[in-house]
DNA sequence: GTTCAGATTTGAACGCGTTCAAAATGAAGC
DNA sequence: GCTTCATTTTGAACGCGTTCAAATCTGAAC
């Protein structure tokens, strides 16, 4: 029924008496429990029947629900997975919290980063590459540049920035007040790595991590040579423009790789 | 930029006695003949209508079957709308021949490369977020690490070799032999840019190609700077193991292709 | 208690990609 | 001509995500 060139997808314009597909404020408790518990029950269905076996049908059946009251409160099933990541992310917070808390070394701290990463994300292995598939779309709010995952988007930046700070790092260097946004690109390689690693217990994608975080390292630590001025200058002057003032009201956004 | 009735261009060959889904060889005639009229009406109502507006039933019904012979010679909607790929390759290739004869440097060959994939493309920038989705989940035969993507992965590798070779480049380097791959990786990244990019004519994405190749060149160019080798080695090494050996026939950045 | 305008819930229905048993066609031997 | 077999074609049917007009419920105002 669409034609081309759809209008934006409003995404949320949260106007007191938005409709409730957002966020749980603003509705009737009664309501209010009613999206948790389709919120729970989706979830608890997609960890026990994978992306593809979670229909909407079998969550609202479960739920004690019909579909429309699903589509009531959530606009569509990628919004309602949604909640999967944020999940994850709290799960990986919870699993790096204890590892980042000795002062070490920027290399120990990036690998520590990524392996848990992969470590919570490994029972989901199986259908991240289905999860990706709709995160990869520009125009779905599970995208990591999507506005509808900024929240997200923004705390996992967070944790490098986290990451860089407590290194021991010689912040002269001006690269240092970018670099979180470089190792979550990083991380976002990495993640499409893992997304479409096959090998027994995505093994190769932990060696890429082992093999990668010195290289990245070295680089960061060389980042400060004045050979590499040319380089560096310049670069961190186009994060500058691209990155920096947030651009257009539009969703689009900056360059990357994959979810979180 | 209308080529309606173009040659399918499928100048590789499929096993002889094959399934019909793969390739137009080892068809009958006439089967031969009903494959490529599906693929041309494919094609055409894809730039016609889109991604989502070109439904398997509208494509069989212009090309005068009945959806199961759509199905009986591709696999998939996605096999279908690979040809897409394969054309706009075609296309690029034809743009930028030109632009490579003469021996320039590589930031030239590299901007021009980039400049007319863009251009290439432009008119299918509409949907190419839906391309991009079933070209993000690693089972999908369209995914650029996918087996089935292969050949024109490879051909598209071969290009950048290309612009590598007829830049006049110090051959000293070992990077030299590995960089038409990681150019090729950067290409991926500002594609990717790309179909996010909803500024007027994507003029930001020609602006972060202007902006990024220089700094890529000059990286190129200081990587035989002994002061990186201890960057560059490693890095060198890592890409051996990772795409060197081509665990499997591809040599993609892939692992393991076994189907889980 | 009654009314009535929301908020909430329902489930049939739509169009999609895909499947598959059955029908139609073609080629080869008689 | 007829029979046999594989190749090719068909279109109804399935399950999916999603939509929406109608039904039901809620609570404040009377």
């Amino acid at each position: 029924m669409k034609p081309p060139d759809d209008p934006p997808a409003d995404s949320r314009a949260e106007t007191p008496e938005a409709p409730p597909g957002a966020s749980a404020s603003g509705l009737s408790p009664k309501a209010a429990r009613t999206r948790a518990h389709i919120l729970e029950t989706a979830l608890r269905v997609l960890r026990e029947r994978g992306y593809e076996g979670a229909t909407m049908r079998l969550i609202a059946e479960e739920a004690g629900v019909a579909v429309g009251s699903a589509y009531y409160y959530f606009p569509s099933k990628d919004h309602l997975i949604q909640g999967f990541y944020a999940q994850l992310h709290v799960d990986h917070l919870a699993a790096v919290g204890p590892l980042l808390e000795g002062s070490k070394s920027l290399d120990e701290r990036l690998a520590a980063v990524m392996r848990t990463k992969f470590e919570t994300a490994a029972p989901y292995h199986g259908f991240s590459g289905a999860l990706f598939k709709t995160a990869a779309d520009p125009d779905s709010p599970l995208s990591p540049f999507s506005a509808d995952s900024g929240p997200t988007r923004d705390e996992s930046k967070a944790l490098f920035r986290s990451v860089v700070d407590g290194a021991g790092l010689r912040k002269r260097s001006p690269l240092h007040a970018k670099l979180h946004e470089l190792l979550w690109l990083y991380q976002m390689g990495l993640i499409l790595y893992w997304i479409h690693d096959r090998s027994p217990g995505q093994e190769r994608s932990y060696r890429l991590v082992d093999r990668t975080v010195p290289i990245v390292c070295r680089l960061v630590r060389l980042a400060s040579n004045p050979l590499l001025t040319p380089v560096v200058k310049p670069a961190l002057a186009l994060m500058e423009e691209f990155c920096g003032p947030a651009p257009r009201a539009h969703g689009g956004s900056e360059p990357g790789t994959s979810p979180s």
